[in-house]
DNA sequence: CGCCGTGTTGACTATTCTCAACCCAGGTGG
DNA sequence: CCACCTGGGTTGAGAATAGTCAACACGGCG
């Protein structure tokens, strides 16, 4: 897969700092603060679970380097993807609620994951109120992206939801670095694009043919490039704002 | 609307307290904090909006009374709403991003609506960790049902969809009270339905018909009866954990 | 070499949408 | 009091979108 060579640009110690720094600037010992939290550094394999669904949740994991998903799974079977995971992201900042975890969190490409312990987190978030407003910032973050995301399923047809999510993508890599001019990775097979869009595999073959066609990507050997960004948006609908990137 | 009858039933004071109960006690100090904060009581009648996509933040909406939705409108002027408000939750607590609503919210039932200054988040969270935890929790709760939708929208046909949707709300209304037997609201037109779910008011209306004729719902004058619920959570691999609910 | 995962294609089916008409109840104004 | 209007709800017919099944191509890898 040629996009790995895409992947592992985001070169800042701890991402997490950067993307926080999208919504403040953290104090030097906030930042300190946080980056010993960061324990238990963990590769994970393309494809692999990091924690399942139904399992107690271990603490707050932190994606370091590489691409990652979280997914439901129901009785029948079937898959969906309910969002995807780029370096910086933190994932079951739900270790407040002492439950379990409610969907799956797995590798897409190799990856590398950091788990905050839970009494870290508590501890943290006692003597920091302002790291405390970053990390819940992230969470609503990710809440505007879902909601999207329904959006997107509910309103928009194959070919615009397709393209939203590439528009989404790829802002999301840039922002981390992870993209080269209009391209970056997307290491995707055509059946995880489907359990994302709702949509089957079949159907998702055609749609990328004719996003081809009108030339406004091309996929190939894990590497999408999007040649014409102003006329994918158009055509999708897509309005970066709820990304809240800084750096657009 | 028969239905309002059973509207007005969540007697607490304050439904938010009720509401973060669910996940910790709260001291009586926090309790009353809070309470205070609860300031500029506004009522919203039905089918009013409280605020617009594209409208800087105001503060943190509290539902009081009533039944409200947050929507979002594409420039195709199609129309999806991405949750539901029932008495205690909170709307917004994207005070912290200081940029405009990504989103509308607006009253289905009348309503009172409660607003918190973002001075006075600022101040809750920095005085009280217990507390912000609390606050952040109910975020996570509602990223837990946005997940959920997804999985709907996404992996469930229309039946599974609108029989889901039914039981997640009789669930929710029941946790504040608002409910009669097997009974409650549903003050929705076809036309709402189908902006939740995604699907034309027509399939809405043929997919009543269908829960109907298997006896799994009646939907009449404002007011769903769930005769069955084990058979229509049976049908729309319905889980109640998602929600997180102790008073189940 | 042969297998397996992924992508591709065709033919057929199922689901859902759109358009248009019609019904009914409640509210309004004459 | 009635005529009218309006907003839901309901129905039918035909079209569009997306799903299923089955076959095949291709490349990587044991």
């Amino acid at each position: 897969m040629g996009g790995a060579r895409l992947l592992p640009q985001c070169h800042m110690a701890n991402p997490l700092l950067r993307k926080l720094s999208n919504f403040r600037a953290l104090s030097s010992e906030e930042q300190r603060a946080l980056t010993d939290a960061c324990t238990d550094i963990r590769p994970i394999a393309a494809r692999e679970d990091v924690i399942l669904q139904g399992q107690p949740t271990a603490g707050v994991h932190v994606l370091l380097e590489g691409f990652a998903c979280r997914y439901k799974v129901l009785e029948n079977g079937r898959r969906q993807i309910v969002s995807y995971v780029v370096p910086g992201d933190l994932c079951d900042l739900r270790v407040f609620i002492h439950g379990r975890m409610d969907h799956s969190i797995g590798g897409i490409s190799p990856s590398k994951f950091a788990l905050i312990a839970p009494q870290a987190v508590q501890d943290l978030t006692d003597r920091y109120p302002q790291l405390t407003r970053a990390l819940w910032w992230s969470t609503l973050v990710e809440e505007a992206i879902l909601r999207e995301w329904i959006v997107g399923v509910g309103q928009r047809g194959a070919l615009e939801r397709m393209g939203h999510l590439f528009c989404e993508l790829f802002f999301r890599f840039r922002a981390v670095g992870m993209h080269y001019g209009t391209s970056c990775a997307m290491p995707l097979t055509q059946l995880e694009l489907g359990e994302t869009l709702g949509l089957s595999a079949v159907h998702v073959n055609r749609t990328l043919q004719e996003l081809r066609r009108q030339h406004l990507i091309t996929l190939e050997g894990g590497v999408l490039t999007l040649p014409d960004l102003d006329g994918l948006a158009r055509l999708s609908l897509f309005n970066p704002d709820y990304l809240h990137l800084n750096s657009a």
